[in-house]
DNA sequence: GATGAATGAGGTTTCATTCAT
DNA sequence: TATGAATGAAACCTCATTCAT
């Protein structure tokens, strides 16, 4: 019983199954998605499916593609334009923004996606979300103080968005922490990793203690 | 004596089957964790682990439980001590060097244990990692594009670790965009997150392009 | 629901379960055989039979492999005995005999067995049995004709099982024509078979003709 | 004309299929055909397969007809140009030859019609073919020990081809067990049949030891 | 407490067939 | 007549959980 019964060309009917499956994934992460979820969404026959998808994690992939390409596409074409209109007084400056900015808009963009791919992310975990929350915000809660504390010591705008700040030095933790230990392990072993973060905590303490100078 | 014995027993069992689940989990991600998988390296029957957590779901969470509370108590004895030995001139830099710093440390710890907590843990299918970091290496190499102009302009260090320091921002972009743009998108829908992005970017560039200062 | 709620020996559980496909493989061929038939027949969980064999195709390797034992032993246990109890003069005849009587038993043993293994055998062919029927009839009424003939002719007995015989000369036949033209093929290619066609027919004439002499 | 034209290439296009379907049922078997595989090398479209036939079945079983048909055309056309030529003295031995001559060269002349109907075709996945290779060749090593002796002692031409004499043998014990044990079981059930079997291991038993006189 | 055989709901995937174009 | 996208029943198999021993 296709919707309407009629017969879509191929590329449209594809899409149109991506496009479901993404709403799912999203909703459900990969493990706890069925391929039925799909199928009902997207009003199809089950076989159809698996005449554009060779399995459930063939369509998982095919999202991600297909995401990477239109981060591509997005960085791509707007890049100028944005250090055309300079916030900051530095080009450098200007550009950094610029680079966030970029990746900000294209994760704003479209919140499906973002659910997706930030899911997967070293430093996000949303797929168990709420049990992480527990042991999340007790470091964040540390964070928040240390940061508070900066402020009431007049060393920091009191006007920054503490849990916004706070979540952005928990992720770039996160993530310096996986790269280090799990991915690069052998290579930071030996303990020689003492020098860079040094200069790591540099760029946050600079950054969060002298920003209003 | 005797019952305190036993329960004895029954406490390190526990803890042998968790140890066993910490090591699966960690390789395996949660999902693609079969309950045979631990029962098999903890060596008992399979009833037995429904005796000491109600089901697999139970047993992961006890993990990150243990996981909290070894933080708290890895963090509350030993910041002090740090704070002490002052690798900066400014106390608010030290302070935030030992936060960051400990919780550096705890990850540094026990690799199985951050595997969990910052990735593999509660994430997916291991097959998709290749991809992922497809569609990652495609912002990092960006973000490095950027530090290597900033560093031959003379704006930045050259002995930083350019791989580690995009690692952390591209981190901290993650799991803000992550809070902005997933779980607290209803306040921020109407954009008016520019102001908290500016001061966000702000922290960043100070940091990066005047460590040096 | 176990039959009777009972926990069966791994060994007595196995055995019950290749029983069971026997029967149900013997009845319906291997394609139409469903697990759940066997699991039905066997009144177990359609999960049991997968802890004592990989998959469906597992069952009926083990079963090929088990009637591969049991006529291993059956043929080595009678050989001599019935070598002793002599129903022709000759003792070569006596030596044919005894194997072709002892295969046969084998066979005649359990009829279950010899439906899975005949179904299988080139020039028998049952699974598609009442097809091939129509097929066969012809060659074997021809073949019937000529016995007959013979038989008026006064070449052969009059008491002879006339469509054993020609049951007996087509699945030679068949089996004959299977190994020269589609197993050996290349072998056989150049046409080099004339002079082994011509001494196995010697085999058949003789036999058929001068049986009575 | 036109119509006698169009009707024409309908023919023609149910031969095509037909042609393709015999190619590939004699190279998978039946079941593990899918008639995907037909209409891909028949370069037609799915549906247009069911306009000529059925169902899969009705293909297979249109195969078959055929086949019987041309064996009908093959034995009609030669079997008396054959018995003119005679190998053998005897005209009832030269009326065998042309039987079972002519019904080898059917055979030899299309293997993949040879294959369809002595083996491959309704059988089983080939992969069961190793197994059950295995098992036959238990019996056949013993077939051939028997005949091997009878040469060592004399009774039997030392030029004959042992393993094409041992598969005929075979194939016969085979057939006439499943027309006895399986197709007429309750006929013969009373052991009424050892009079046959002593009347066919005759003509084998004359035929092998006695054909060089 | 400990065991592991048994379970069966629930998941993915296949493929002969249909039917709108 | 020809097509091939769409179908969905039905098959196989997994695995967290239970429960008799």
């Amino acid at each position: 019983m296709v919707a309407g019964g009629l017969k879509m060309r191929g590329e449209l009917r594809k899409k149109q199954i991506l496009d479901c499956a993404k709403t799912i994934f999203s909703r459900k992460g990969f493990y706890d998605t069925q391929v039925d979820d799909i199928v009902e969404m997207a009003r199809i026959g089950k076989g159809t499916i698996y005449q554009y998808f060779r399995n459930k994690e063939d369509i998982f992939l095919t999202l991600l593609e297909s995401f990477a390409a239109e981060w591509e596409k997005f960085s791509q074409i707007n890049l100028r334009e944005i250090t055309d209109g300079p916030p900051f007084d530095s080009y450098h400056i200007n550009y950094l923004y610029a680079r966030i900015s970029k990746t900000l808009q294209f994760f704003q963009e479209d919140p499906e996606r973002s659910n997706i791919i930030l899911r997967m992310g070293p430093g996000v975990n949303i797929e168990f979300d709420r049990y992480f929350k527990h042991f999340e915000s007790r470091i964040i809660s540390a964070i928040l103080g240390d940061i508070r504390l900066a402020q009431r010591l007049g060393n920091i705008s009191k006007r920054i968005n503490r849990e916004l700040l706070a979540d952005g030095i928990l992720g770039a933790v996160y993530r310096m922490a996986h790269t280090l230990f799990v991915v690069e392990r052998e290579k930071y072993a030996a303990g020689n990793y003492d020098e860079h973060l040094r200069q790591i905590v540099l760029v946050f303490a600079h950054g969060i203690f002298y920003q209003d100078l």
